[in-house]
DNA sequence: GAGTTTGAAACT
DNA sequence: CAGTTTCAAACTC
C-alpha cells in the first residue's frame, strides 16, 4: 500500500514557500514527485492504474481506495448486490484457468451494470474527500493548473484530461462528470465539501469515469473511422504518434471505454487551432454523451455493420494500416491470448471479430485482467509498444539506433527467417520500421532499414519489386501493404483502471505518445497556446522517455525478466542522466514509470 | 474461400 | 535457455 502519511507530508509543503518560484506548481509538484513517493511496486503499478499521477500524492490515495473496491467488489464484498451483478456477468461458460487472480487489481472504477455504485466507490468518495480535507491548505488546484499548466504537461495524460474535464465541468455538470451510472457518488461529495474540495471530488470521479469521445477525423478528406482517441491507445500507437502525423490520423473509437481522459492519436502537426477545435468539439461530443460510458456495441456500431468475413477487407478498406478496427479471428486462444490482436492491443473484442469463444469481453473483464496480469507477470513489456519510434531530431539514444536507418525501432526485433522482412509476417515491417541489431532475422531485407542498416525503405530495389507485386506502391514512402503505424488502436478500451486501462498500459502511455497528446490536448485547450515546434519537441521527448524509460535501471529489471531478450537497448546508458529528469516537469512524467518495476517484486 | 506459410507466443 | 508446439495473421491460389 502506498503511504498515506507521506503523502500527506509532500503535500503540505508550504504554499509560501511555492510561491518563491516562478511556477509553484512546479516546485510543488516536484515535491510530489512519485518517484519517492511510491514505495510499493506493486501499489505503485495499481495507483498508476489511475493515471492521477499528477498530484501524485493527493490522488493516490483514491487510488489505494480504488483498489480497495475493486477488492470489495471481486473478494470480500459478496454481499454487496453491485456485486451480484458482476458475478452475474460472468461468463456462462468456465473462463481458462487464471492465475493470480487476487493480484488483479482494477482500479476501474467500478460501476455495475446496472448503474449502480459499489461500496468500494463509497469508500474511494470518502478518501477522497478526506483527503481533500487535508489539503485543504494546498494550493488551489485550478490556479495551480493555470500556473503550471506547463509543467502538468508532463504530466499523466490522464491527469490534465481530468483536470481539463474538471475544469470545465465541475461548475455545471457534476453530474455529467459522474457518470450517469453512478450518481451515487455525487451526494457524497456534495454535501459539506468546500466549492474546491466539492470540485476535486468531482475531479476524481470523473477520472474514474469513462467518456465517450468520439474523435473525428481531422482531414475532411478522411472517412470517418470507427475510432476513437482512447485513452486506451494501443501502446504501440502511442508510440508510435509522435511520428504519425502524416502517417495516420486515426481515431479509433473507444467502445467501453473512454475515460474522462481520452487521449488521441493527435498529430503535433495539427494547428494549434486545429487541435483546440477538435478538443472542444470533443469535449461537446463527450458531454453530450454524459460522459459516460459507451458500451462496445454502441462504439462500434459503424464496425459492427461489416460482417465477420469482411474483416479483413473492411480493415483494408479502412485505411491500410490504419487498422483503427482491430478485429481478430481467434479460434483457440480464446481471445487472452497475444495472439489476439485485440488482447494483445489492449482493446477487447467486437462484434465484428470472429473469433470464438471469446473471453476478451467486458463480462470477462476480471478474466482478461487477470489473464493480462499474468502475461505480464511473465513479460512486464508483454503489453507494451513494440515499436519505439525516435525523434530523428532527437539524440538518438544510442549506437544501435544510429544504426537503424529507420526512426524507429522495433522493441524486441524480429525473427524472420524466410520473409526476408519484406512482409508483414516481419513486425518490424508491419510497423514501418527498419530492423535493427535487435533483430534476428535472416537475410533481412527490410525496406524500412536492414538489419544492417544497409537501407533505407523504399530506396530498396526488392523493396519496389516487393510493392510492385503487391500492386499497393505508388508513393514515394515506403509504406508496407498495410500501414503499421497505428497498428493497434484500440477500439474498445479493456475497462480497467479509470481510464479503461490496465495498470501498466496506463503507466506506459504516460510514457508515450498517448501521454503526450493528451497533455498537449490538455494545454491546447486551456492555454491555447503551444507552438507546433514546441509540441513537437514534447513528442520528441516523449519517445525519448520511452526509450529512457525502457534502458532505465529500474526498468531493465523486469525487462530482463522472462524475456530479458532485447527489451532493453545495449548503447542505452541509463547511467548517463536521469532522462526524466532534464526539466522539472520530466517528474511528472516518471510518476507513472513505477508501472513495469511494479510488475515485478520488489528487490 | 480454402489452404499454406510464417513467425510470434506459448509451452516444455 | 533452447527446442518444440500452438496459434492466428498474412499470404497464395
Amino acid at each position: 500500500m502506498d503511504t498515506p502519511q507521506k503523502t500527506v507530508t509532500q503535500i503540505e509543503t508550504p504554499v509560501s514557500k511555492l510561491k518563491v518560484e516562478n511556477s509553484p506548481v512546479f516546485n510543488y509538484i516536484n515535491s510530489l514527485s512519485p518517484i519517492t513517493t511510491v514505495k510499493s511496486i506493486s501499489n505503485a503499478q495499481t495507483f498508476s492504474s489511475l493515471s492521477f499521477t499528477s498530484p501524485p500524492p493527493v490522488f493516490t490515495t483514491p487510488h489505494v481506495a480504488s483498489h480497495k473496491g475493486s477488492r470489495f467488489r471481486s473478494h470480500s464484498n459478496s454481499s454487496d448486490p453491485s456485486n451480484k451483478v458482476v458475478e452475474e456477468a460472468l461468463p456462462e461458460k468456465e473462463p481458462p484457468q487464471i492465475l493470480n487472480n487476487d493480484c488483479l487489481t482494477t482500479t476501474t472504477p467500478r460501476v455495475t451494470n446496472d448503474g449502480a455504485c459499489e461500496d468500494g466507490e463509497t469508500d474511494l468518495q470518502k478518501m477522497c474527500d478526506d483527503n481533500v480535507k487535508r489539503k485543504s491548505d494546498t494550493p488551489d488546484w485550478e490556479t495551480l493548473i493555470s500556473d503550471s499548466s506547463d509543467m502538468l504537461i508532463y504530466g499523466s495524460p490522464n491527469d490534465s484530461e481530468a483536470f481539463r474535464c474538471f475544469l470545465q465541468r465541475s461548475s455545471d455538470s457534476k453530474t455529467r462528470l459522474c457518470s450517469g451510472s453512478k450518481p451515487a457518488l455525487a451526494p457524497v461529495s456534495q454535501s459539506n465539501e468546500p466549492e474546491s474540495s466539492d470540485a476535486l471530488s468531482v475531479l476524481h470521479r470523473g477520472v474514474r469515469r469513462r467518456c465517450l469521445d468520439f474523435e473525428m477525423p481531422r482531414n475532411n478528406n478522411q472517412t470517418p473511422r470507427c475510432v476513437v482517441p482512447s485513452i486506451g491507445l494501443h501502446l504501440n500507437a502511442i508510440a508510435m504518434s509522435s511520428k504519425d502525423n502524416n502517417v495516420s490520423k486515426e481515431y479509433s473509437y473507444t467502445g467501453n471505454v473512454k475515460v474522462g481522459l481520452q487521449s488521441s492519436t493527435k498529430t503535433p502537426v495539427l494547428p494549434s487551432d486545429d487541435i483546440v477545435r477538435e478538443n472542444e468539439t470533443r469535449e461537446e461530443a463527450a458531454g453530450e454523451e454524459g460522459l459516460e460510458e459507451a458500451p462496445v456495441s454502441l462504439a462500434l456500431v459503424e464496425v459492427s455493420q461489416s460482417s465477420p468475413k469482411k474483416k479483413r477487407q473492411v480493415s483494408e478498406q479502412a485505411g491500410e494500416g490504419e487498422s483503427s478496427c482491430k478485429r481478430c479471428n481467434c479460434k483457440k486462444s480464446k481471445c487472452l491470448k497475444l495472439y489476439c490482436e485485440c488482447f494483445a492491443a489492449g482493446v477487447y473484442c467486437i462484434e465484428p471479430c470472429s473469433c470464438i469463444d471469446c473471453f476478451n469481453k467486458p463480462i470477462h473483464e476480471d478474466t482478461v485482467l487477470a489473464t493480462r496480469k499474468q502475461i505480464e507477470s511473465r513479460n512486464p513489456l508483454a503489453f507494451a509498444p513494440k515499436v519505439i519510434r525516435n525523434s530523428d531530431s532527437t539524440i538518438e539514444v544510442g549506437e544501435d539506433a544510429s544504426k537503424t536507418p529507420a526512426s524507429a525501432r522495433h522493441k524486441r526485433g524480429c525473427n524472420c527467417k524466410k520473409s526476408n522482412c519484406l512482409k508483414k509476417y516481419c513486425e518490424c515491417y508491419q510497423s514501418g520500421v527498419g530492423c535493427s541489431i535487435n533483430c534476428r532475422c535472416e537475410g533481412c531485407k527490410n525496406a524500412f532499414g536492414r538489419k544492417d542498416g544497409s537501407s533505407f525503405a523504399g530506396m530498396d530495389t526488392e523493396q519496389d519489386q516487393e510493392n510492385e507485386t503487391s500492386g499497393k506502391s505508388g508513393t514515394t514512402i515506403p509504406l508496407p501493404p498495410s500501414t503499421p503505424m497505428p497498428l493497434r488502436q484500440p477500439l474498445a478500451q479493456l475497462p480497467i483502471s479509470s481510464n479503461n486501462m490496465l495498470p501498466s498500459q496506463q503507466s506506459q502511455q504516460h510514457l508515450h505518445g498517448a501521454s503526450l497528446y493528451n497533455s498537449q490536448s490538455f494545454r491546447k485547450q486551456d492555454m491555447g497556446l503551444m507552438s507546433h515546434s514546441r509540441i513537437e519537441t514534447i513528442a520528441e521527448e516523449r519517445a525519448e522517455d520511452i526509450e529512457n524509460f525502457i534502458h532505465s535501471p529500474v526498468t531493465n529489471i523486469n525487462a530482463l525478466s522472462p524475456n530479458s531478450k532485447r527489451v532493453s537497448l545495449p548503447h542505452m546508458d541509463s547511467t548517463e542522466t536521469t532522462p526524466w529528469r532534464r526539466n522539472g516537469g520530466r517528474k511528472l512524467l516518471l510518476s507513472s514509470i513505477p508501472t513495469f518495476p511494479s510488475l515485478t517484486p520488489h528487490h
